[in-house]
RNA sequence: GGGCGCAUGGCUCAGCUGGUUAGAGCGCCGCGUUCACAUCGCGGAGAUCGAAGGUUCGAAUCCUUCUGCGCCCACCA
């Protein structure tokens, strides 16, 4: 083994062993527990961003933990087709051909589409492999595949026959720039710094004018009204009057409507049915025919005077204000800052639309998901998004689910030419239900993107045909993702899994945080401050960019990573390297090892190590069956570095290196293997590629069954937690032996006493089960804290000039002939004095409260005596000490 | 406008159900290359836990208000 480790080269090679032995393959037919994971399917023409690496290293821990714990896994994998988005990238690559997808007409499109599916298709399942995610391969899909289509088609015809899918004209949000309709989830709103114009609205009989307010002037062109709240005093005899609309010289009424805020504005409203959704409210309300005055690329088309005509919507909104002022009608325009809805594809300004739309009817869907909600069936990680997710299910609003785009799934709706029937179908159609006419046509649009993968986690198995796999591994248990597609997405599975299986897809929703930089700004690409993570991987490994997110965040919190925040994996990777590498290195050749050394040749310190360990064992069980995985990774990190590496290795180096008693040897080096390897095969789910390749070394020299129980570690069992080797009162002891060491490290560092002295040291115990702990460690402690001897005593007398101080009531002292620095003592023991008798004076005030010890707990109270006992105990010793220095 | 989250040493964060002398990593200072690791070891300095109230015998931890930052939702033109 090297010195350091270097991931090149073996990432890759256990990749493919584990792809060879098809280890992440779910047998269908098993007859052990399962578990089941779908992925977020990423965008095909994606490539994998550090929300992927997040998003995925959590799924391959928890996916890699059930699988060492006995259970059959599946983790289905895949990709999404993204419709806009991937539609978009290729237009913008045609583009530069000078080409639109008109030029090529829809099929040649479609095709084109496809064909870049299949090249960006390798970019990020070759990243996704990279991170080390066992997915199975062998069952990838993708939404638009065969059977997902299918899927989408029952799933929209049997909505349709239950009076769930309706098509209809309505105000939708609408992307100018792609040229289709969106969702309301799909119009991001973000705060933007407007204008609020006011203008002046002569009334028809030239007695007057009204003025209105508003952000969109250009709108203006498609009034056919204005409202007034009906209580409005400065109003209510002019309703019923007309206004003449400037510009158009169109002649609308004045209406009221309850709608109108009379504190907002002028509490006048101008209504523009066709382009805003408020507006079509009223006018339905009003019997307003709407006037489109827009196409669908936002360009002012329609009953509009000519000079408009062909202007871009901004372009005309100038012209308008400046054709108004030059008539005198603008009355005031003034800052206004306000959220503008934007097309979550390309940040366009989304244009409220007038149009023929498919909607999916959601109440009656929601009803379902949300009472699995408030029955607790569902539960979200962190738990606070339950709030999110049941205040979105409550105010529900139909789902539009048409896009008047070429790449998805196209609408499986015909409309027949001769007599105008409708004809919803899962399979193509050839002649008409109604007429036997053959001149069908499919609808046009395609379907929301979204609604192929709210079916994902049982489309992907197989449903609707009741496959073995469907059957054997549906529904799934967690589903993990960022919160930003918690409507999207999850809720939207939540409802189609209890709509098409009966069943909640998933029961436990892990969301974790938004990766951010440093300055907390979220990291994407058009900002430029993301970090890659493929960059991070090469320079590093996979398995410190893993390690490395899961010991920066909490549970649900947001990530914020600097270039330097991946030093803590990869360091903690070369430590574990080299901790086995030090541990392969003890071992002469091969060794077999059938149990652990017998209780009776134990001493302190392997009994403190089997006991941190299985606390480990048992804390990091706990913390991965909440989802709380920086816990686990921090709890692992800690036993194994300082527990593991910093002490027990070093104590155990004594025996291990003695040649005399053989049986000594082989009991520290069966502990030393027993520990790293329990160590390790719990941090394999967070660190799978480096965990594997000392596997192959550990398998290669020792045979251990108990613990080297597999070929391949992703296949080893998840060590568990033993309660008999739980020992209170050595971890106890051990630590008293750790902080004498310390003690004394510290005594020879503030004198500055070089390495190589030697020094002798007594130690006067405070109680007897002291006494008999460290005369138990003796040596060690002797070893430990360089010293040539070490005289441990209940009764012992205070050298006459040495360093000193106190551990838990022990008294230590350093003699070093002519190296103790007498200045250096005074102040630290001054130093110690005073903290000393402040700690007093706190617990002494506690104590005298007769509130603390009336009703605190007896055995709180206890305790503080306790203290405080301690405390005037170490504080006269203290000043012994003092006295004995001058 | 409504909801949620975060404010802990220079930096990045832990701290789960209230009771420790408030932890870690990075950075900083000192010492160190004896045979696992300088991507290392040993030691140290550095925090009245955003502010003000309150509950409690006791609060970084619970409640209220405030300030600052962030996120989500929402049809005030």
């Amino acid at each position: 083994m090297e010195k350091q480790y270097d991931p090149k080269g073996i990432e890759n090679k256990w990749h493919d062993a584990w792809t060879e032995n098809k280890l992440f393959v779910a047998d269908e037919k098993t007859t052990k527990p399962v578990y089941s994971v779908v992925i977020p399917p990423p965008n095909v023409t994606g490539i994998l961003h550090m929300g992927h690496a997040l998003n995925n290293t959590v799924q391959d821990i928890i996916v890699r933990h059930k699988r060492m714990s006995g259970c059959e896994v599946l983790w289905v994998v895949g990709t999404d087709h993204a419709g806009i988005a991937t539609q978009n990238v290729v237009e913008r690559q045609l583009a530069k051909e000078k080409l639109t997808r008109h030029d090529l007409g829809r099929e040649k499109f479609v095709e084109r589409v496809w064909e870049w599916k299949t090249q960006y298709h390798a970019t990020i399942t070759s990243q996704l492999k990279r991170l080390g995610t066992s997915v199975d391969w062998s069952r990838e899909r993708f939404t638009m595949d065969e059977g997902l289509s299918a899927a989408v088609r029952k799933v929209f015809v049997s909505l349709y026959n239950d009076d769930l899918i309706y098509r209809g004209k309505y105000i939708i949000n609408w992307c100018p720039r792609c040229r289709t309709a969106l969702s309301d989830e799909e119009a991001e709103h973000k705060d933007s710094k407007g204008k609020l114009y006011h203008f002046k609205y002569p009334l028809a009989d030239g007695s007057g004018h009204v003025t209105v307010a508003t952000t969109r002037p250009e709108t203006m062109l498609g009034d056919t009204a204005v409202a007034v709240n009906p209580t409005d005093d400065r109003y209510r005899y002019l309703i019923g009057s007309h206004i003449m609309l400037p510009l158009v010289n169109r002649k609308i009424p004045i209406i009221a409507d309850d709608f109108v805020d009379k504190s907002f504005g002028t509490g006048a409203v101008k209504v523009t049915p066709a382009h805003d959704p408020n507006d079509y409210a009223i006018a339905q309300r009003h019997y307003l025919k709407p006037i489109i005055i827009m196409d669908e690329g936002a360009t002012m088309t329609g009953p509009i005077p000519d000079k408009y005509k062909g202007l871009d919507r901004f372009a005309c909104r100038k012209e308008i204000v400046a054709d108004l002022t030059a008539l005198g009608l603008v009355d005031t325009i003034e800052d206004h800052d306000h959220a503008v809805g934007q097309c979550y594809r390309c940040s366009t300004v989304v244009e409220p639309y007038y149009s023929d739309q498919w909607f999916v009817k959601m109440a009656p869907l929601a009803a379902k998901a949300l009472a699995a909600a408030k029955k607790n069936t569902i539960t979200f990680y962190p738990e606070r998004y339950k709030k999110t997710y049941t205040d979105w299910m409550e105010n529900i609003r139909d789902w539009c689910i048409s896009r008047q785009i070429w790449w998805g799934h196209r609408i499986p709706v015909w409309y027949c030419d001769e007599c105008k029937a409708v004809i919803v179908s899962e399979t193509d159609p050839t002649i008409c239900t109604h007429c036997d006419s053959t001149k069908l046509r499919q609808d046009n649009d395609v379907l929301d993107t979204w609604f192929s993968s709210w079916l994902w986690p049982f489309s992907t198995m197989g449903w609707p045909q009741h496959t073995d796999l469907y059957k054997k591994f549906y529904p799934t248990t967690s589903l993990t993702t960022a919160p930003e597609i918690l409507f999207f997405w999850v809720a939207r599975m939540l409802m189609a899994g209890i709509y098409c299986t009966k069943q909640l897809p998933f029961t436990d929703i892990v969301l974790h945080g938004t990766v951010r930089d440093k300055s907390g700004r979220k990291m994407s690409k058009s900002l430029g401050n993301s970090i890659d993570p493929l960059d991070v991987i090469n320079v590093n490994g996979a398995d410190a960019l893993r390690f490395s997110l899961m010991m920066t965040t909490a549970q649900g919190a947001d990530v914020y990573l600097s270039p330097d925040t991946f030093e803590i994996g990869r360091n903690f990777c070369n430590k574990l390297w080299n901790a086995a590498r030090f541990v392969l290195g003890t071992i002469p050749e091969k060794v077999t090892i059938t149990a652990l050394p017998p209780v009776f040749r134990l001493d302190g310190a392997d009994i403190w190590m089997l006991s941190r360990l299985s606390k480990t064992i048992a804390a990091v069980e706990s913390a991965l069956q909440t989802y709380r995985h920086n816990e686990a990774a921090r709890l692992l990190y800690d036993c194994t570095w300082h527990d593991f590496c910093d002490w027990y290795v070093e104590l155990k180096k004594a025996d291990l290196y003695q040649t005399e008693d053989a049986e000594k040897q082989a009991d520290a080096r069966a502990l030393c293997i027993h520990v790293l390897g329990t160590l390790q095969k719990m941090l394999h789910p967070f660190m799978p590629f480096i965990i594997e390749e000392i596997w192959s070394h550990l398998r290669e020299k020792i045979t251990y069954n108990n613990l080297i129980d597999a070929q391949f570690i992703s296949c080893a069992s998840f060590p568990k937690s033993n309660k008999d080797q739980i020992n209170d009162a050595i971890e106890a002891e051990f630590t008293l032996v750790q902080n004498v060491i310390t003690a004394i490290r510290t005594m020879r560092a503030e004198n500055n006493i070089p390495p190589d002295k030697k020094g002798t040291a007594k130690i006067v115990t405070a109680t007897p089960s002291d006494l008999a702990s460290l005369t138990a460690h003796k040596a060690r402690i002797e070893h430990f804290a360089k010293l040539t001897s070490a005289t441990i005593g209940a009764d012992l007398v205070r050298p006459s000039f040495c360093a000193s101080s106190i551990v838990a009531g022990n008294q230590v002292f350093l003699e070093l002939e002519g190296l103790i620095d007498k200045q250096v003592e005074l102040e630290r023991l001054a130093k110690e004095i005073a903290r000393t008798q402040s700690l007093i004076e706190s617990t002494q005030k506690r104590l005298e409260s007769p509130a603390f010890t009336g009703k605190a707990p007896a055995e709180v109270v206890a305790k503080e005596e306790e203290k405080l006992c301690g405390l005037k105990s170490n504080l006269e010793k203290l000043n012994q000490s003092l006295a004995a220095l001058h």
